[in-house]
DNA sequence: AATGAATGAGCGTTCATTCAT
DNA sequence: CATGAATGAACGCTCATTCAT
């Protein structure tokens, strides 16, 4: 029995990462991916059922990689505040180590038609840290609104929304850009300024 | 010499909003659209050079569509902070008004390879008073950070995840709730608060 | 508005024809049509919805041209064994007349699985004078059995098997010979021998 | 020298016979073929050379299997005419017993280019008991025409179609049916009546 | 002997686009 | 201006076949 090929897949999820980053997520079809990763049109069928299988995976592995640590980095933050900085910022962190993996995601979520219903409800459960914190601040009284939906849009989309628009305009993006940017949507999220 | 039967012109619009909102932007076909409008399929080339040509000018109509008005708003703002607010509820009203047009745009911004980097260029160019109106209140020093970029993404990305958000969802968005995501983040932006 | 070109849909149904007869009915494939038709490989998507609607509609169509005159062959038979004769002779006839459509014919009846059920359905209604003609004979007490479905197999099987036999090993098919069959099925078949 | 392991070529045969049955011969393919019968999709390449040569052996098996006992069959005749009907009779008795197989046999019979003319030729030397007593027959004067192909037809089409129709459609088919068919058949084939 | 990863030709189908009417 | 027949490239996917293990 032959052993799965490691190498040729690693690839095939480097075509879909490096395909999405310079055409977006409609650009991905199976004979880019194929030629881009340099294997036969057949390929990516022996490990994923079919191309929302292949997203969707991917998504999730993306997910999970990106989610690695973060329990950890909250953990890390001694204040309050600093737990959630340190929550936000991972993320910024990781798209600057992560970038083509970050920009599958954004895509991704930007498209969530391309994969089920299901992988999303998956994905989202692996945020459970970030909720759990969001409510324990909640519970403390600390915000200024007590909505997750709305804190989660006022400390996440601000970033990625720079991150996006670097990415688009092909311009390059410093961790420290986003640092503020996250400091500054913390800041407007905190009662006690 | 025939005109063009804007009638039928109207109804190809109507149609690419229609199928965006219920499919995205991806679903979008050509053969698609003349059947959801009742017409030929020949027909969007008539009024389009092509795909590309399409999107790009429904994009800008329905980005003039939406600025409708903005300059007026942001003048009827007695003090500063009230321009602000002014100028950023515009939009969320807008939303609330146009829902399929400001849809599109989403979809587009999201997925700008769609159309041409000259057609994105120029409807920023249509955000004129926008940048105007923070040019003025960064010169008067009232933002925490003078980066148009930054400032941008601190003021309109919330707002627009928590719609984007609803529409994914397919539940309802009362305009009292943008209202709250903005006023936060305008309170964020501003020094004194 | 341009008119559809009949002869291109002739083309397309001829390539249909030949192609079975010469490689089965499980060699049809949309690829291989075109190139035979001498038309684009979307030209059969404009006459026909898929592979399943165009194999039923040209079976339909076959069922059509070969049941033509069929109504007309029975009323002509002066006594019932002529009507009988003339009504199983009538396709042994147009076999030799349109070879091609009968092969095709065939091969759908082998492979009843290529087109889907309602279009069997309508198929056999227009054999509607067959039936007929065995009800009336069969009331006459003419018949040494009275069961629709084996008198079928009785008088039709036996040439149909000649026929196809002749077209599979290349060789040609006499008129005279399926008749001589015939003859014997429906002698076969009569009590008063 | 590792011994095939015939139980898995057994495997294999079966899930020929089963698809066959299910879908018909144009729904076999090797990987449907591999996980029906629970082995890897090299596996059937270790019996087999192609496709082509599976189809081809198996059909061969499978006359091989029908055809036992066929001799004796017509041996234990005592009347020319009881030898005709226990030939004839044999094989619908053999569908009764293999019906399996006897789906498998007549869907090769209408699809014939599944497998070689060689085969096809290899396989009707098998019935040589049925034209040697046909041969019989006909010197003893005992046929209304002497050509063997019309006496094939004219002896096994009809009971063959019925047994079809009722696959077709599912239904039960009894064997005391199958014998009505046979016997007034035989009738319209023999002389004296 | 048996496995199953890998291949690449070919499948049915869609779709942006063209152009005769 | 408007139509819709026709095109052909590209799509997602299947499948017979090969071969390293």
């Amino acid at each position: 029995m032959r052993k799965i090929d490691e190498g040729k897949k690693e690839r095939v999820k480097l075509a879909v990462f490096e395909i999405t980053r310079d055409e977006g997520i409609a650009g991905l079809s199976f004979g880019k991916i194929a030629k881009h990763a340099n294997v036969s049109s057949g390929t990516p069928y022996v490990y994923y059922k079919d191309k929302t299988d292949m997203l969707g995976k991917i998504y999730l592995d993306v997910k999970d990689l990106l989610d690695t640590g973060l329990r950890a980095s909250i953990a890390a933050g001694k204040t309050p505040e600093d737990k959630l900085f340190n929550c936000v910022y991972h993320f910024a962190q990781q798209f600057h180590e992560h970038p083509l993996e970050s920009i599958y995601l954004d895509e991704v979520r930007d498209n969530p038609k391309v994969v089920t219903a299901e992988v999303i409800r998956q994905g989202n459960r692996l945020a459970q840290p970030v909720d759990n914190l969001f409510q324990e601040l909640n519970e403390a009284g600390m915000f200024v609104i007590n909505n997750q939906e709305t804190l989660y849009a006022l400390l996440f989309a601000p970033f990625i929304m720079v991150q996006k628009q670097r990415v688009v305009t092909d311009q390059p993006m410093m961790l420290s850009e986003l640092e503020t940017v996250i400091r500054l949507s913390i800041q407007g999220v905190l009662k006690n300024r």
